[in-house]
DNA sequence: CGCCATATTGAAACTAGTCAACCGGAGTGG
DNA sequence: CCACTCCGGTTGACTAGTTTCAATATGGCG
């Protein structure tokens, strides 16, 4: 992490994108028709996509988490997007997948025909409003990657997951107190901060010693206090 | 950098996408007329647009390269892409602009109302289209900058400048041998690849001293075999 | 109840960061 | 023309943070 070469004249956080992350569909959205594509459904931990796969269809998650990563050949792996309801993926430069797309919980899905919803200027759109939101968090995400301590991924991470607090940092005083469901692993978790398992480990365990946050279940964290957890991300 | 849990089965560097990346304009294409736009041009280093600016605008670049690039309140930056010609910056999620847009060589750009781009199905499609190409550029940058040591960043780097290279890997036999220009200062190959200055250094000095790249202009570097600087990306 | 996968913790090793000195070319001014 | 300064880059020595390796704990489920 690199500290020096500072200015403070600029601080960005207060204009991040208001992207969020929910692995539940709001009750009353789940029979929402969607039209000019076919739904499916996926149980946890399968395979969507792969990546090099020919690109024929573009997803749009109604219910449901899915992880997107990409593999190195010595078998590091990197989970690139953390994608939640409303989230789209499928979008491919060439004529083939980039990532692998996988359930991070039993998910439903609706899937689009490529060129179909190239054609369909209202579906188009939406998604395309999807896909800019998404970038942002990419670029929130690449943020994090290149200048994060383990400590202030583990803490964005967990912001992130919190209603309303993705990417905005502390608006306002709110001192709330929230409970997060995190449904991933601490592998999952690490691959998808750049870090071991074991670090995601001390992490957390650092954040429950020092009453950042608290679990019995470990993948059920309660926050105390927002703010607190907001100081711990950089972003501040 | 965790090399344990090894997926041998799988290697997804030849289904990288084809980006590349161009700080120049092929000759012919110079005056390209570009409806619906206005032309500007902007000095080496001068700011285009800032996080948090209005994002009226959206624009694509003619001739020139530039980078786009956040901070964290302590003066951390994230350069987060690095843009050649033909690529597109200023969607944004939101109504402000969530990256800094700054010119790395002079540059000239043609500047889309935001409203009439997205009114113009010819032009909304191109800049969807690049954009897509981009999304796939910011996922292989998301695997470097997590998964990736010092030495197989600065590669990946520098191959990514090699014309034809770009993400692809050694394609076929190809041994030949190339000269690239880095435009870049070692601070903004570090901030881009998530390295300090003196760890770009010593990474360039390790490839000279190996004869992987030779250099004495240190912003003009000769690779005598390409495809010695593609086994050294981890890409492989 | 016991097994297996996942998570936690400890200690050692290592990579990249930090701090500091030095180099070398470009531009300036005596 | 040469000394001086400035700035970016390089190198060395040391440090900090993360990874690695290994042992132990926990929790879900048959």
């Amino acid at each position: 992490m690199d500290m020096r070469n500072p200015r403070t004249d600029f601080s960005n956080a207060k204009y991040d994108a208001a992207w969020a992350i929910r692995f539940d569909a709001p009750a009353g959205e789940r029979a929402r028709p969607t039209p000019a594509s076919r739904h499916v459904t996926h149980p946890a931990r399968a395979t969507i996509v792969d990546e090099g796969d020919n690109a024929a269809s573009v997803y749009e998650i109604l219910d449901g988490g899915v992880i997107l990563f990409k593999l190195l050949a010595d078998g590091r792996r990197q989970i690139i997007e953390l994608l939640g309801v409303g989230d789209v993926f499928g979008f491919a430069a060439g004529q083939t997948f980039d990532v692998t797309a996988e359930a991070l919980t039993p998910v439903r899905l609706a899937v689009f025909d490529r060129k179909a919803a190239e054609a369909d200027s209202e579906v188009r759109d939406r998604l395309f409003n999807r896909l800019r939101a998404q970038m942002c968090a990419l670029h929130d995400h690449a943020l994090l990657l290149g200048r994060k301590s383990a400590q202030e991924r583990v803490a964005t991470y967990l912001l992130r997951l919190v209603p309303g607090y993705s990417g905005f940092g502390c608006i306002g005083g709110t001192n709330g107190s929230v409970r997060v469901r995190l449904a991933m692993t601490r592998q999952e978790i690490g691959d998808y901060l750049g870090l071991t398992i074991e670090t995601v480990s001390r992490a957390f365990s650092s954040l429950r010693r020092d009453g950042v946050i608290a679990y019995s279940k470990q993948d059920e964290v309660a926050v105390p206090n927002i703010c607190r957890l907001c100081r711990l991300t950089g972003s501040q």
